[in-house]
RNA sequence: GCCGGGAUGGCGGAAUUGGUAGACGCACGGGACUCAAAAUCCCGCGGUGGCAACACCAUGAGAGUUCGAUUCUCUCUCCCGGCACCA
């Protein structure tokens, strides 16, 4: 054993040992619990970033944890392989995005093995691979046989810098989400995912998923977004035929108050209206291109214009105008909503900009109203000025006007949602081939089975004009498989949330050649713990749990909520530092070219070191490129090794919590790891006993004291660990390390080599979650055993933690005051005895009347005075 | 606007069901070792007063419940995240 610690030596050799003994391979075994740890597998951009370490650490602890509790774990790993930036690499180097993708897997492949995360690489898969996406393109066909995927022409979002269809949960406030670019709306044929179908059963049973974080489970609610209301319908008659205008609304109660309808510009209604009216058609033209673009929409000024048609309320008979509304949604309901100013914040707006009549119809539960309205009474009240529905409150309101719509057949209760149907086509190259012909005779022909995968050519060059795909003749010609005439492939590619929609269920059988999903799925799944960023709350997790029930019901797999527990890990942060130029232009310097002092006046001073000048802070921010504020896990690992990145990402924050990086804390982690490897040495080289334990027995009191102290913290880190709430843990280790190092030197030698040796053995199989290579080494050459993976859990001895004596807390209203040494078998009144006897208690008593004792066993005595 | 989550020393963060607030670490200060520095080790470290013993104040602000509140209730302020003309 050398006297130093030298982690690039211990962590090779222990890498190594692990290879080659296959120690985490992961076999079904019938009978034995399972436990299927799964990280959030990485897009092979070229490096790992600071999120993956932090990512795959916390999986890692988990896997080594829960092994070491006993329990079969898998812990499998891959390359969410397809996407656009293969596409946009190829493009700036010229190389086919099959060889960049394949380059970055073996790269980060290395780094991740760097790291000793136990993960049974026999598994691995990436998406990109003819045998994965294969039974993209089967399940596919599958669907399209159940009808759940369909093709349909509809005005789609188009992202003009990556030139590719996006779905509605990829444009974030209009822009996409990968480029930021201004998203257009064009009109294209494609194919759609029926999600839509799943709605009500996806979200009825986020209520049944507890080991999911709460904020996840609001967003994925709020993002179907279901809504009770009634759709109805305003009769009128166009060009002689009679028509209904419907719409939906959540507030049917309030359908005595409407005095307008508005439509939207896309609204079929809108169009028809334009044709005869310049003006109008001008009104249209301006909502439609205003379009989507700011995310203050709802701030924005209430436009219209009347169409000059007017309809028939449904149930009073009058006419009602109808308006183009500018915050009328075409993609929301039915395009059209009903106007009701005295009730509507938004009807209110437009009613009194274009002068409409605002009648009030509902009054508070309890007062009046005051008239007129200055602003809309939008809360839920009585009904007047309402005909026969006056007085009903709101649920009666509405069960007695949609009784009423249905009995003239215009209308009933309705569940609207947000949702809608998912989109998969896309104009790239680099994905899964949709494995549809289109033949001129035969139409939208699905590829037989026998002929998957429709295997996408890996030589292309993208060159930014369109899909490279559609180029190849020989990719695109073929036959069609009805009648045999030449046809042609579909292009499209589907969109790269198909494929991480079910790459956890893949890793069960990663090798079945005939089947997506055999046998051994039914052992491993549901994963138990998934682990992965909180930016995927809703898209990913969403698609995956539709893709399961999917999967459940072509019965292929024989559960629908795919992630039993989830776990979204906190970003990395790291300080920013700029500089202004003249121009106004900002400069960011990278944290490691910045020297950080304690400045007595600001408190601290900031400059850069190449040129000692000033820079200034601009706080901390997740890492970055455009803030220059990365750092790369690789020089952390080049320069620490493994195990200091690793504990230093679990000490320094809860999981689920931001970090931010401090070069500091990792020497802090450093120094731990360092202390710890001479503790071990120093009691190696001092130890009577060659190797292997020794029995406590019978300790001097000091010694107890250092052994009590080490099962106290063991009993407190197992319960953290179990809460995964990994820092402490990480401080239970370096309490057990300083508790040893105080232990009495001139104590017993052999008990003292006795308590020194059960608690080395403690903390390495503690610390081994966290600090794999170190806990490994140690524990071999302390003679514990030749695995530390393979010893079990460590638990607190319970007879250590008993003392004679206890120490009581004594306040005195409440306040500490002192306190008191007792027998651990003291009862109530010999407690009181001991501490009214306390010549500290005493004086603050100072001969006042005590009106009660509160006794916390084990804990304090509060007197009352 | 609506829905979540949060606010504790100079900093990251502890405090299981209400029971010693500030564990553990970082930074900082002092000391030992050294010719010196680094590394390492020891001591101190919320604020105010005091030589000290000790006292008082302190978990975003204010109130309440309680013998006792960082923890529970109400009101408010600020921060972070999500959704957002959703009818």
């Amino acid at each position: 054993m050398q006297q130093k610690y030298n982690p690039h030596v211990i962590e090779r050799d222990a890498q190594q040992r692990w290879e080659s003994a296959g120690a985490f391979r992961a076999q079904e075994t019938p009978g034995r619990p399972k436990y299927y740890c799964l990280s959030m597998f990485p897009y092979p951009s070229g490096k790992l970033h600071m999120g993956h370490v932090r990512n795959y650490t916390i999986g890692d602890v988990l896997t080594r944890y829960h092994r070491m509790k006993g329990r079969n774990v898998l812990q499998p790993m891959g390359w969410d392989a397809f996407g656009l930036p293969a596409e946009n690499a190829a493009m700036a180097n010229g190389v086919p995005p099959a060889k960049w993708t394949t380059d970055n897997i073996a790269y980060m492949k290395k780094q991740l093995k760097s790291l000793g995360f136990a993960i049974d690489w026999s598994r691995e898969l990436a998406t990109c691979k003819p045998e994965y996406y294969r039974w993209n393109q089967w399940l596919f066909l599958r669907m399209l046989e159940k009808g759940i995927a369909y093709r349909k022409t509809q005005v789609v979002n188009w992202d003009p810098v990556d030139q590719t269809v996006l779905a509605n949960e990829q444009v974030i406030d209009g822009r996409g989400w990968r480029t930021g670019a201004v998203v257009e709306k064009r009109e294209i044929p494609g194919y759609y995912l029926a999600i839509t179908r799943y709605a009500d059963e996806l979200l009825a049973a986020l209520e049944r998923l507890p080991g999911w974080p709460g904020r996840v489970k609001t967003m994925q609610a709020n993002w179907i977004g279901k809504s009770y209301g009634v759709r109805f319908g305003f009769p009128y008659e166009l060009d002689g035929k009679p028509e209904k205008l419907w719409v939906f609304t959540t507030r049917a109660d309030t359908i005595m108050g409407v005095t307008f309808c508005a439509v939207a510009a896309e609204h079929p209604l809108a169009a028809r209206a334009a044709r005869d009216d310049l003006k109008l058609a001008a009104f249209v033209d301006e909502c439609k291109r205003g379009g989507v673009m700011e995310a203050d929409l709802a701030t924005l000024e209430k436009k219209g214009m009347p169409t000059g048609l007017n309809v028939t309320h449904p149930l009073t008979g009058k006419p009602v105008p109808v308006w183009v509304g500018n915050y009328v949604l075409m993609a929301y309901g039915e395009g059209a909503v009903m106007g009701v100013p005295g009730h509507d914040q938004r009807d209110f707006e437009f009613a009194t900009q274009y002068q409409l009549p605002i009648p009030a119809v509902i009054r508070p539960t309890d007062g009046k109203l005051d008239l007129p309205l200055q602003q809309a009474f939008v809360e839920y009240g009585i009904c007047f000025n309402s005909g026969r529905y006056d007085g009903l409150d709101y649920p009666r309101a509405v069960d007695a006007i949609a009784a009423d719509l249905k009995a003239r057949d215009l209308g009933d209760k309705q569940v609207l949602w947000r949702l809608r149907d998912w989109g998969i086509s896309r104009q790239r190259y680099w994905g899964t081939p949709i494995p549809i012909i289109h033949c001129a005779a035969c139409g939208d022909v699905p590829v037989p089975d026998p002929d998957l995968p429709v295997v996408l050519p890996e030589d292309c060059v993208p060159d930014g004009t369109g899909n490279p795909l559609a180029k190849r003749a020989d990719f695109v010609n073929c036959k069609c498989p009805k009648c045999g005439k030449p046809a042609r492939r579909e292009t499209d590619t589907m969109d790269t949330f198909v494929d991480s929609s079910w790459y956890y269920i893949r890793y069960a059988c990663p090798d079945s050649a005939s089947r997506m999903a055999d046998g051994r799925v039914q052992y491993w799944l549901p994963v138990d713990q998934y682990i992965g960023g909180i930016e995927h709350a809703i898209l990913h997790l969403l698609y995956s749990r539709f893709w399961t029930r999917v999967m459940r019901d072509l019965g292929l797999v024989g559960f629908e909520e795919p992630f039993t527990n989830l776990l979204t890990q906190g970003m990395v942060l790291n300080e920013i530092y700029f500089r202004r130029t003249d121009g106004g232009r900002i400069t960011y310097f990278n944290p490691d070219e910045v020297e950080v002092k304690a400045d007595e006046r600001s408190g601290r001073s900031t400059t850069l070191k190449a040129d000692g000048q000033p820079v200034e802070s601009g706080g901390v921010g997740t890492m970055s490129k455009s803030k220059n504020n990365g750092v790369d896990p690789q020089e952390l690992i080049d320069h620490y090794g493994a195990d200091i990145a690793r504990f230093f990402m679990m000490f320094t924050s809860p999981p689920e919590d931001t970090l931010v990086w401090s070069d500091a804390g990792v020497e802090g982690a450093a120094r731990y790891l360092r202390r710890l490897w001479t503790f071990a040495w120093e009691f190696a080289n001092s130890r009577a006993a060659p190797s292997g334990r020794r029995s406590a027995g019978a300790l001097p009191k000091g010694l107890a004291g250092v052994r009590r102290e080490v099962h106290a913290v063991l009993k407190q880190a197992n319960y953290d660990i179990g809460r995964h709430q990994f820092n402490t843990v990480a401080s239970a280790a370096m309490k057990i390390l300083n508790a040893l190092e105080r232990a009495p030197r001139d104590a017993d030698a052999r008990a003292r080599e006795a308590v020194m040796g059960e608690g080395l053995d403690i903390l390495l199989r503690l610390l081994s979650p966290m600090a794999p290579h170190i806990s490994h080494c140690l524990w071999r050459e302390l003679g514990f055993g030749e695995d530390v993976m393979t010893a079990t859990w460590p638990e607190p001895d319970a007879a250590a933690l008993i003392e004679d004596e206890i120490e009581l807390v004594v306040q005195v209203n409440g306040k500490k005051r002192g306190d008191v040494r007792v027998p651990r078998d003291a009862d109530r009144k010999a407690i009181e005895t001991i501490v009214l006897a306390d010549p500290a208690v005493r004086k603050h008593i100072n001969g006042q009347e005590i009106k009660k004792v509160v006794v916390v066993p084990g804990r304090l005595v509060n007197l009352v005075i």
